[in-house]
DNA sequence: GGGTCATGTCAACAGGTGGTGACTTCCTAG
DNA sequence: CTAGGAAGTCACCACCTGTTGACATGACCC
């Protein structure tokens, strides 16, 4: 009488497949590798947790697929160089906490202390993160210059995932964004002060 | 006839809580929160892992002593102003990573995921960390200017504890170090680069 | 020397984890 | 219509973790 509980989703495996991929992607990067539990995804996903053995393996290689599919930082850079320090600083310092946005350095910095992640984050911090980040950069010690923005966006998401508001009140947070947009130019720019 | 094994430590409640407490605090520096179990802790401290329930009332207690025990950062503020940034620049990029120096910065990095942890962790970066850096810098908008220093370092470690070379080769890592010396030096005079 | 209490040891428990295999259900090809 | 296999469900296992209580042992005071 009453229709199938969740027909959302009637016996699909690449759909089946895909929502666990989604959920796991969700919850790692709100709560880490470690405090995420397959029973939980699979409750988010509407599945059973023993699908995720029987599709992905187990629980690491779930989170390896993960890391593969989520997206890099390129829509943090695909507005471009006009205003980029300011965009970021903003998105970093002032606007609340987004989930979405940030999915990617979120994952990496929750599940980085875990041992049996901790490779593959290395891997793909590599691939992801630095990579796409030296190539915007471009020009001279691109490279270096991508390490030094790369340690500001981990600091400050880092941070923030501490303390919200940097313990700053909106003054201050105002203040503190304007310095990280100058910082982050200086990066990009490739300037430097004196000399 | 053989001595009793480790007679180092005869019967002295004190010393086996000490004992406990600097177990505790290398490993939750090495491997966070959740990655240490008690049975690690007690071996380390060659105890019963039974003591450490006892004395300190369980594993989350023990962590919180060992946070309000641990060294704040003041030793590394201590050495004065006077080329403070290229000596923590060096320290952060090229020295090999040691475990003691950056003991706080670690076990905040490496547990600040853990549900568990993560309010003492929070109240505990606040008081031991921003706030003696808040007073190191002085002057104007010491504050601000603290949050973007803790963010460098918090995300220069982080990077680090990911790759321990930064994926670069030393004449590159010579040249992140001296740009990382510029910034902090910039935040921590408050200068500003133009007007 | 004997009693007493702090100190340390040991084994076991309860809770939670990821993983596995047998079973059911549904769709579909022939 | 039916056989077969894919998709999903369920119960259970083995393992690990922190914690507890009962027990042994040492030191110290009378």
């Amino acid at each position: 009488m009453v229709p199938p509980l969740s027909p959302a989703r009637a016996r699909n495996a690449a759909a089946t497949r895909a929502a666990i991929l989604d959920a796991a992607r969700k919850r790692f990067a709100r709560e880490g590798y470690d405090q995420t539990g397959v029973r939980e995804i699979a409750a988010d996903a509407g599945v059973d947790a023993a699908l995720i053995s029987r599709y992905f393996g187990g629980k690491e290689e779930l989170f390896a697929e993960v890391l593969s599919c989520a997206p890099s930082i390129n829509e943090l850079l695909a507005e471009g160089r006009e205003g980029f320090g300011e965009r970021l600083a903003h998105m970093l310092a002032v606007e609340p906490m987004r989930d979405d946005k940030l999915e990617l350095i979120l994952i990496m910095l929750r599940s980085a202390s875990s041992p049996k992640t901790a490779e593959a984050v290395r891997q793909h911090s590599g691939a992801s993160f630095f990579g796409p980040l030296e190539t915007f950069m471009g020009g001279e010690n691109a490279a270096v210059r991508a390490r030094l923005l790369g340690c500001l966006m981990l600091g400050a998401t880092m941070n923030r995932m501490m303390h919200e508001d940097f313990m700053l009140d909106d003054e201050q947070r105002r203040e503190l964004c304007v310095e990280l947009a100058r910082t982050i130019d200086h990066y990009v720019s490739g300037d430097v002060c004196e000399g």
